[in-house]
RNA sequence: GCGCCCGUAGCUCAGAUGGAUAGAGUGUUGGCCUCCGAAGCCAAAGGUCAGAGGUUCGACUCCUCUCGGGCGCGCCA
């Protein structure tokens, strides 16, 4: 409907320039907004305002023109000049009733477009360090970038999902070593655990598993694992936890051997597999599991730096490989090669950003934590310098959730082992609260999650509003065969025109909405907006069906009634399957 | 110190590429079930859009500054 609106100014306006010659060096954008209040009609335009300054004239006498100009169309009833120069446009109510009939027959399809026209999309989004269970602080940017892949998919878009694994580097080689220092533990070693070990549970329960595998055919004196190794860091704030932590890991890559892969494979296989078990259970699927090893094992990190080499963009100095990142847009220069002959983290990661271009991605989206946006200026720098456009990639952030229970915020930490795991949340408010609550907010502001509010099976609580909404109509549906009703969804489609309550015309102009509502949340990368309607929705239908009964004596009117609600049921379906929420019969 | 994000009703947040009298939920107060699920509906009250300038026919929205909150500034990942 907007692009038709569009069409007949876009029209009228052509016909303008020829009559009054106007002077223009380019036409402004037209654009349709839907209008805010009912008295301003559907949708309204804002052209003769924005022309009223090249053109020197007064803009509602422009509107009265460009409202002259136009040409007829079956679609609208009425056009109106309001305010200082706002034309707007009152749609045929047959053109409005048309969206029952277009839902119900392109069922769970409806709100789907081509617009993406398949250009191919790819999205990392949590990738968290293999180190550990993921907790809630990932929570949030799996929801979204779900919800944000889905809904690219939604309007035709080819949309890949990937998760990054770094399984390789020294966050991995403190996990290796956490667990066979556990292990060692079980055997009756004693020591202090690192401070900068991983402290959790579950780290204890994979040297468990380790001491079934492998007995005690791993065992060393924990006199030989601490020979040599600088001392901790104390609670006065004296030794060094860096230092002591990676003596530890020398020690053990050596008395280990070739056991050491062992170790570190098996808590890589266990923390992975438990991460992958909880994000499908969170309702998220993942086309492609990218392994950082598998990258460094096909050189892939060579090729990557042989070709910022290669255009100049590299430099040597104190031992290590520079990065000309400050070339780039970047406020520092970035270490690719360490003094050691090791390759940073960032080394690896452009490069595996590299495969994702070279794999032949047309746009790449990388969904953030908050803490982590200090690192794409560099990252888009390396993009930049490697021959790609900065445009073809697309930086998310979400923002921190606090989590409160009731009034009292929730504390948590990933190396104190004391931290509440996404699985517990999930467990804790149900996976449709998660995903719903998650998403309701716009990712780059800060939220906070409230557990008690997530539970509560009560008003307070915006999914159960909506999936309400939607048992409720099935409720409605199934009333019929106990009341000897029948529905006859061909005679109620032809019987539409008897909707002519204000409520029932609200709720059609709402479900009118829903294919712009996804539209613009989709390229706005933007799910909250979807949220926002789907409770919009839900509240018309719940008004709605507080002021009118459904199952009444007349067959028209009934069946017509029908359809609109069964219409309404399935945007309400739609919508909430775009944000990785159910939609319930019964509740 | 520099950079990014944020500051809207008591609380949690929308405000749709600058547009017409600033919107929801929750909380408070008062109503609505002999009738399709009251997990619902209706009504009232509640705002100098952090503050000050500027651009514009028009600013919550754009620009500058100030104040306040979060996060980041490694040869860590």
């Amino acid at each position: 409907m907007k692009s038709h609106i569009q069409q007949l100014i876009q029209q009228a306006l052509i016909a303008l320039q020829q009559t009054d010659a106007w002077q223009l060096d380019n036409l402004p954008q037209i654009q349709i907004d839907r209008t805010r209040a009912k008295e301003h009609g559907d949708y309204a335009c804002n052209i003769a305002l924005l022309l009223a300054k090249p053109l020197a004239k007064k803009p509602r006498e422009l509107a009265e023109n460009i409202v002259k100009a136009l040409p007829a169309s079956e679609q609208i009833s009425r056009v109106e000049i309001a305010g200082p120069g706002f034309i707007n446009f009152f749609i045929q109510e047959a053109a409005q009733l048309a969206i029952v009939q277009q839902v119900l027959s392109q069922g769970e399809n409806f709100g789907h477009s081509t617009l993406g026209a398949g250009k191919t999309v790819h999205i990392e989004f949590v990738s968290s360090n293999p180190t550990g269970p993921l907790h809630v602080g990932h929570g949030r940017g799996a929801a979204y970038g779900a919800a944000v892949a889905d809904l690219l998919a939604a309007v035709g878009f080819k949309v890949h999902r990937e998760y990054y694994v770094n399984d390789a580097g020294r966050q991995m080689d403190i996990l290796a070593t956490s667990v066979w220092l556990r292990y060692l533990a079980l055997l009756g070693e004693q020591f202090d655990f690192p401070r900068n070990g991983y402290k959790g549970d579950y780290v204890k329960a994979i040297a468990a598993k380790l001491n079934q595998q492998v007995g005690k055919l791993l065992h060393k004196s924990a006199q030989q694992v601490f020979a040599n190794v600088p001392s901790d860091e104390t609670e006065a704030g004296q030794g060094d936890k860096e230092a002591h932590i990676d003596g530890l890991i020398v020690n053990a890559k050596r008395l280990l051997g070739n056991d050491y892969r062992q170790v570190f494979d098996l808590g890589l296989q266990d923390i992975l597999a438990d991460i992958r078990e909880d994000l499908a259970g969170f309702g998220l699927i993942y086309q492609q599991w990218f392994s950082e090893r598998s990258l460094k094992e096909q050189k892939a990190v060579e090729h990557c730096i042989a070709k910022l080499n290669e255009a100049g963009h590299t430099y040597s100095q104190e031992g290590a490989l520079w990065f000309r990142a400050t070339n780039f847009g970047d406020d520092k220069d970035r270490v690719l090669v360490r003094e050691n002959g090791e390759f940073t983290y960032f080394a690896a990661d452009i490069a595996y950003h590299l495969t994702k271009f070279e794999r032949g991605y047309e746009q790449v989206i990388d969904v953030f934590g908050a803490d982590h946006h200090g690192y794409i200026p560099r990252v888009k720098a390396a993009i930049k310098a490697l021959g790609y456009n900065a445009e073809q990639i697309k930086f998310l952030i979400v923002q921190f959730a606090v989590l409160y229970r009731g009034a009292e915020r929730v504390q948590m930490s990933t190396r104190s082992g004391s931290f509440v795991t996404l699985r517990e949340l999930r467990e804790e408010v149900g996976n449709d609260a998660c995903r719903f609550f998650y998403v309701m907010r716009k990712n780059e502001q800060h939220m906070d999650f409230d557990l008690e509010l997530a539970k509560s099976q009560s008003s307070d609580n915006p999914v159960y509003y909506i999936q309400y909404a939607h048992a409720r109509i099935c409720s409605v549906l199934g009333q019929l065969a106990e009341k000897h009703l029948l529905l006859d969804e061909t005679l109620g489609l032809s019987q539409l025109q008897l909707l002519k309550e204000s409520h029932e015309q609200a709720l059609i102009t709402q479900l009118t909405r829903f294919s712009e509502v996804v539209e613009q949340a989709a390229l706005s990368y933007e799910p909250h907006q979807l949220a926002q309607y789907l409770r919009d929705l839900a509240n018309d239908f719940h008004t709605y069906y507080n002021a009118h009964q459904f199952l009444v004596a007349e067959a028209n009117l009934r069946n017509a009634r029908l359809c609109l609600i069964m219409a309404t049921r399935q945007v309400l379906a739609n919508g909430l399957k775009l944000l990785g929420v159910s939609a319930p019969r019964m509740m």
